[in-house]
RNA sequence: GCCCAGAUAGCUCAGUCGGUAGAGCAGAGGACUGAAAAUCCUCGUGUCGGCAGUUCGAUUCUGUCUCUGGGCA
């Protein structure tokens, strides 16, 4: 009982979020966000906070670190415990609400994530390199790389060598996770009918001062090139910005971008499915709640 | 009304010196453990506008019709 969790995810423009809230209103919870975007301060609008949604009720893990901070897997999943004791103590229940499908399987399913320090000694070490040796050093440590920009960038590159070396030395004494009792709800829609609804947001979210949103990060400092990194409205707007796109291109290509993502998404999910979670969907046209709240109630009898 | 140029995958177009065709975009599927809204992989049969002619064979040549641009009246 004390390791209830709820869990909501949905790709983008689902309606996830409203559901988290009604979910969190009828059950005494409160919000866990898993959105590697919404954690940064000041990106508002081309994250899609609905900050208005939320009212009273605590909502954790948004507006936590600034922009241009790399976040990170590893940091969520300490702060999500550390937050999730925490609600538990105050005999709430945690209701983790996203879509970014990494986090969600960092919590679910439990990634060994060893936190590894600066290694000053190491470092000095290979400061001497070259980007190629560091590159090839890196292969030999990990022969699979799901990031091409680790092996371009020195700073990235020494602190995947740092975390792959790190990993070993400690992998064998890390602590166990606490245990997790999750029950997780996916909102799902038609495909054509989400594009329609992502097109649509996306011209109110123009018409709310989005470029204007991005306009301010980079004029506080924020790099381009960090905008860019961090995808879809903010990379789109800032190549406008930049002049690199017209209007029309920003509006097309974007919305395709999201479209995609949207996909992208639900391929995670359904993955997440084929290795063992169990996701109960919820047809995102109808009110999905009362069907939540009921197989909510049927997996907890006692009520709660 | 006349002249010219088009009409090929959902869109933009390439191509076939006559043997039924291929790119980009869109779309679909997949991978994914320290920036994941990132990064990467795979997938292209469609009356080649309609009809008729030439030909063993036409999307490709010829004629004609329809439609779309542009020009001249």
């Amino acid at each position: 009982m004390t390791n209830d969790l709820l869990v909501i995810l949905g790709a983008t423009a689902t309606g996830k979020t409203r559901l988290g809230v009604a979910a969190a209103r009828a059950l005494n919870g409160e919000i866990i966000s898993a959105d590697s975007r919404q954690v940064y301060r000041g990106m508002d609008i081309g994250t899609g906070k609905d900050l208005a949604e939320y009212g009273d009720l605590p909502h954790h893990l948004i507006d936590i670190v600034d922009p241009g901070y790399e976040f990170n897997v590893f940091e969520f999943q300490r702060r999500f415990f550390a937050v999730f004791a925490k609600i538990r103590e105050c005999k709430r229940l945690p209701v983790l609400v996203g879509g970014t499908g990494l986090y969600l399987d960092a919590v679910l399913k439990g990634y060994r994530l060893v936190e590894v320090p600066e290694n000053p000694e190491l470092r000095r070490e290979l400061e001497g390199l070259s980007l190629d040796n560091l590159a090839a050093r890196l292969a030999a440590l990990r022969p699979q790389q799901h990031n091409t920009t680790d092996s371009l960038e020195r700073e990235r590159l020494v602190r995947a060598i740092e975390i792959a070396e790190g990993e070993q030395a400690a992998a064998a004494q890390l602590p166990p996770l606490p245990p997790l009792r999750p029950l997780v709800f996916g909102v799902q829609w038609d495909r054509g009918l989400l594009r329609q609804r992502i097109t649509a947001r996306l011209k109110e979210r123009l018409e709310q001062g989005m470029i204007e949103e991005v306009e301010g990060l980079h004029r506080a400092g924020v790099a381009y090139a960090t905008l860019e990194f961090y995808g879809l409205e903010y990379r789109f707007i800032a190549q406008f910005l930049q002049g690199q796109l017209n209007r029309n291109d920003l509006f097309q290509k974007l919305n395709s971008a999201i479209h995609q993502f949207a996909k992208r998404q639900e391929t995670w999910f359904r993955r997440m499915e084929r290795q063992g979670t169990p996701i109960h969907w919820l047809a995102g046209e109808d009110d999905p709640l009362p069907q939540l709240l009921h197989i909510w109630q049927t997996q907890n009898p006692k009520g709660g």
